[in-house]
DNA sequence: ATACTATATTCAGTATTTTGAATATAGGTT
DNA sequence: AACCTATATTCAAAATACTGAATATAGTAT
């Protein structure tokens, strides 16, 4: 049905947004928790999930869960050759927001992950 | 002004349409004038070239005039590995339609290029 | 069961993009 | 000058995308 111009399009059109190229680069390293995105990008939840639903939606990303938290992920990697290429197209390479600062903000296990560890082991099991 | 973002999706929606992603593709193999997209994509030459504006504005083509006829090339040859990279990713890759059919329907030197080369040069400049 | 937490959905108003129709212009030819 | 040809511009209607506010849901813990 549709042209591959129109197909080409498409995957262009979903991912032309600010906030959703900015959700592709935190998924850069891997799969993180909408609270995370939330407090990178200093956005309300509500919006980061429907932009979160556009990029699903178009088979960009996939979700798991684990507890309370949905950890969303990049499905197909060539996705970051686009990105890759597209920097170097516009001269501007558009890097995430630093972690140090957001880390503390998200209150999800994994970006709690290094603050845990340093409670230790034995200690960790006596506390839960 | 503007962020990273802002900059990469601002280019992203210049070619995010499937006409003008049509027109790069044709531009591939160098300059083409106006005519000749018309006759390949078969669209209204005032459509044309609104698509023309757009892409010249935002900096992709450039146009030279020889005669009657305006050629139009793109500007930075990055734009071509975008393309590339998009047809591996969304597994499509869009080729322009076939020449044979519009070179014949297109009027500009260019493309009858061909036709008039079969004409003996010391004849041709009789007939002119 | 109740309450809480993380995330999703719906709806509506606004802004932007798309497309077509009509018209304008600039350069070339006679 | 008058006319033709190739291309550009303007305008408005229709379609689509963006964004915010309010609300819903699905797990989890108590």
């Amino acid at each position: 049905m549709k042209s591959p111009y129109e197909t080409q399009s498409d995957f262009l059109k979903t991912i032309s947004h600010s906030t959703r190229l900015a959700i592709l680069g935190i998924l850069r390293d891997g799969e993180q928790c909408v609270c995370h995105m939330e407090a990178m990008l200093k956005l309300r939840q509500a919006y980061i999930s429907q932009q979160l639903m556009i990029l699903k939606q178009a088979g960009l990303l996939d979700s798991r869960r684990d507890g309370l938290n949905l950890y969303y992920r990049v499905v197909k990697p060539e996705v970051f050759n686009v990105l890759d290429i597209l920097s170097s197209v516009t001269g501007v390479s558009a890097k995430p927001p630093k972690h140090k600062h957001a880390r503390t903000a998200c209150p999800c296990p994994k970006c709690n992950a290094k603050t845990n560890s340093e409670i230790p082991q034995a200690l960790k099991v006596l506390t839960t």
